[in-house]
DNA sequence: TATTAAATTGACCACCTGGTCATTAATAAA
DNA sequence: TTTATTAATGACCAGGTGGTCAATTTAATA
């Protein structure tokens, strides 16, 4: 069975870069149904007719570009995990907010991708995929989580579902609204070493 | 001046429904750029050139329709916070949480539009929207924390500010996840007593 | 009832979409 | 160099879009 990106993984480098820089930043800018191949194949200098030949359809073409942009903001996420092993959950916490701003920051384009993934609503196969970030963030701050509770950092008779469901709603909503700001240019809003602090203060004591 | 929507507001009370009902629909269903005009006419019985002699643009007809969701869900938002002002920080917090998963019961396409709203990028004006949303919730939640803290039965050294944030964060996402949820047909994956309890805990006492 | 005014209609417009495929250009084999 | 194979092209297609407006129906006035 041969791979329907096949054509397209021998193309020269150069070619393909032209191609998934352009549909990035396409899907990027617009939501799936909106974003156009003729944009796409105008960017990338190419005709239409070759885009259809290395992609079938739009959906495979989307396919390929968050599956690209899901698989950079995870080696991000895995890396920060292993590099920060050793250290006690505040300043993993920390860390681990720092590299989010830090992608957002280095790859934006992508990051709108993921969050419009996360976020809105009419990308092909949107549950399926929304199922598996679930999954994914679910083992990642589950580890995290229990790694805290092992070192007796966090209450060991904690709910883990729902911490990290806690953890993954402020985390996201905060780079989120990071994002916006940066993307709308605003002045920096949150003062992050400020709001590292804040959360890790809320997330070991509450509000009491 | 006149009004853009005068001419319908002068339609007889019925036409009007079907129209509203029709549009509401449709930007349930869809997001503002897929969401057909052709499709709302057909629905509410209809001719085009009715409609946009109604609304004299997509936009506007859009405008009409956001607005009238968004006064839906404040006035809910209202109702719940002056019947609870009484009512100590946690049982407050849980009612305000059951109010909103009623809401989502009862309107779940103002619900849809509302969430597509401020999860979603391309709506008009969408920009100045979420910025009237953020004040709208500050001030709310505000509120609710200032009274809390009035009380002492939260720390009144907290930053306000951050302590907004992270209520609004958690809820939003746990009110998006249930109307996923419920609108996807999965079993509840919340129980609601429990998660209630579990988010009032998480807020006076953090994990620890 | 005849006449005027206002509301309603839907065919029509220019434009854009994802996708196709006969034709042409470039490359490899003979 | 000639032939066979593969890759690239863009005019073209059917179907959709938001929006318009001359023509028709309905309602109000005389």
């Amino acid at each position: 069975m041969i791979s329907s990106t096949n054509k397209f993984e021998q193309l020269p480098a150069e070619k393909q870069s032209r191609i998934v820089n352009a549909s990035i930043s396409e899907f990027a800018e617009k939501d799936y149904e909106t974003a156009s191949m003729n944009t796409v194949v105008n960017q990338a200098g190419i005709s239409k007719g070759s885009l259809f030949n290395y992609f079938k359809t739009k959906s495979v073409l989307y396919d390929h570009i968050y599956k690209l942009a899901l698989g950079e903001v995870i080696s991000y996420l895995r890396k920060v995990r292993d590099e920060t092993v050793d250290l006690p959950f505040e300043k993993r916490l920390s860390k681990i907010v720092d590299s989010g701003v830090q992608f957002i920051i280095e790859h934006p384009r992508l990051a709108k991708i993921y969050f419009r993934l996360i976020y809105s609503a009419d990308s092909p196969n949107r549950q399926k995929i929304v199922l598996e970030l679930q999954k994914l963030s679910n083992d990642y701050l589950g580890e995290i989580i229990q790694d805290a509770m092992d070192r007796n950092e966090l209450d060991s008779n904690l709910d883990k579902r729902q911490s990290v469901f806690f953890l993954d709603a402020v985390l996201n909503r905060f780079l989120k609204d990071t994002h916006e700001a940066k993307s709308h240019g605003d002045a920096d809003q949150f003062n992050r070493d400020e709001w590292v602090k804040g959360i890790t203060i809320f997330f070991t004591k509450g509000l009491s």
